[in-house]
DNA sequence: TCGATACTTCGATTACCGTAAAAGCATGGA
DNA sequence: TCCATGCTTTTACGGTAATCGAAGTATCGA
């Protein structure tokens, strides 16, 4: 542990950040947000491969921690200390960054698709929404479960909840939403969900991008029923 | 000014401090000392010309600045935001710098020679012991001159004001110590003042190094005479 | 069981950067 | 005017690392 180490482990770190395509990933996940080995790719202007590469590094200096999230790989910045350097070595290049500029667009923050339920601030209020209403209860660390009074409101819905619990996949999770960092419902459920409201025209899926429009209608209805201001 | 820009020096700058030879200048400017090429160059284990190009490599990125004086140039640190980010880099690296291992050598920094003159704390306080004593006062900016008083005393010490002025070099002027980063007495008369300190046993010349060791008649003659405590 | 998607590992190519010797430049002092 | 010292620039070489496509692995959903 002498001095002669301890200078070299500096230069690793701030070799892992040098690199322009690291450096851009860094950037990206500087307001905390988690994000897929893919975003990173198209953000840093690589090929997966070669990201995946820059990420493996990162994650090898403790600068980025993966969270493996079925087939998706989330990363983010490992902790305070690293957007602190990294914030200080800004600084130093005197790149004025925008005071805040929310790094993900705000269509996409506020509503969108994972998959195939609902992401966003919606969704994870809606999450939170349904608990309250005592509509799901846990059943596990992370798995959920609809109650009487849950089978009854989603069957208003036309979500059926039989068919969700039957289908060949998990029922209903929490699902780490990327952008607001706590959990969104997924699962058969989730998708039911979602699947419902496309129907009944609370918003419209945009066929270029994961973005959901929420309409007035929906606006209104998930304001009623669930207490979720969009 | 977009933001891929702010990225690029982003990595310019992460890109200066990552090379090892660099880091380790850096690290040992960190304690805000100004260090020649050569001594950096030591530090780093590498050429003196390899260290220039470093070191140019480190001013292009406004992370050092140098001062010259006389044929030596002076490197430190160009700001405290470098310092910040450094030391920031330092904790993410996870490495545990001791509390604080002062850098430049006890016995140089209290008291050794630069050039033919007496630098280090030693010669820093002889300096403002002499102003103090009104034996010296400031002709410009940076040059000296001796008063009627500091003329009577210097000839005390076997000190030649006259023929320091008679020399074809610079009279008397500040010189940056670089390890107190505050002028000492240079220029011909500094040169004579520490030949006198040495013919009358006050400090020995250590042969394999600048340091300079204060005897004890030296010490109780500083204290009485300029109110220096060594 | 099977295909689709997301991501990683492998292999070969290419470009860049650190390195030191030698030569050049500037300053200081005799 | 001259030489010595301290430092920089130039030049050529060698090694490291970034890159992408292709092949491999894991997970999900039908």
């Amino acid at each position: 542990m002498d001095v002669g180490d301890a200078d070299a482990r500096l230069s690793a770190v701030a070799a892992a950040i040098a690199e322009p395509a690291r450096t851009q990933m860094l950037c990206r996940l500087l307001d905390g947000c988690a994000r897929t080995s893919t975003e990173l790719a198209i953000v840093a202007g690589v090929s997966p491969s070669t990201a995946s590469v820059h990420l493996a590094r990162l994650a090898g200096q403790k600068l980025v921690k993966v969270t493996p999230q079925g087939r998706h790989r989330y990363y983010s910045l490992c902790d305070a200390n690293v957007a602190a350097a990294i914030e200080a070595l800004i600084l130093v290049a005197g790149a004025p960054r925008q005071p805040f500029e929310p790094a993900t667009p705000d269509p996409l923050r506020s509503a969108r698709t994972c998959y195939d339920h609902m992401a966003g601030r919606l969704a994870v209020a809606l999450h939170d929404g349904l608990f309250e209403l005592r509509w799901l209860s846990r059943s596990n660390e992370n798995d959920y479960d609809v109650t009487r009074k849950g089978v009854e409101g989603f069957a208003e819905l036309d979500v059926d909840v039989a068919a969700a619990r039957a289908a060949r996949r998990r029922f209903a999770c929490g699902c780490l939403d990327w952008s607001e960092r706590r959990p969104h419902l997924a699962g058969a459920l989730g998708a039911a969900l979602l699947a419902s409201a496309l129907r009944r025209g609370w918003m419209i899926r945009d066929l270029d991008s994961r973005a959901l429009a929420i309409t007035r209608k929906g606006r209104r209805v998930l304001r009623e029923r669930f207490g979720v201001e969009v």
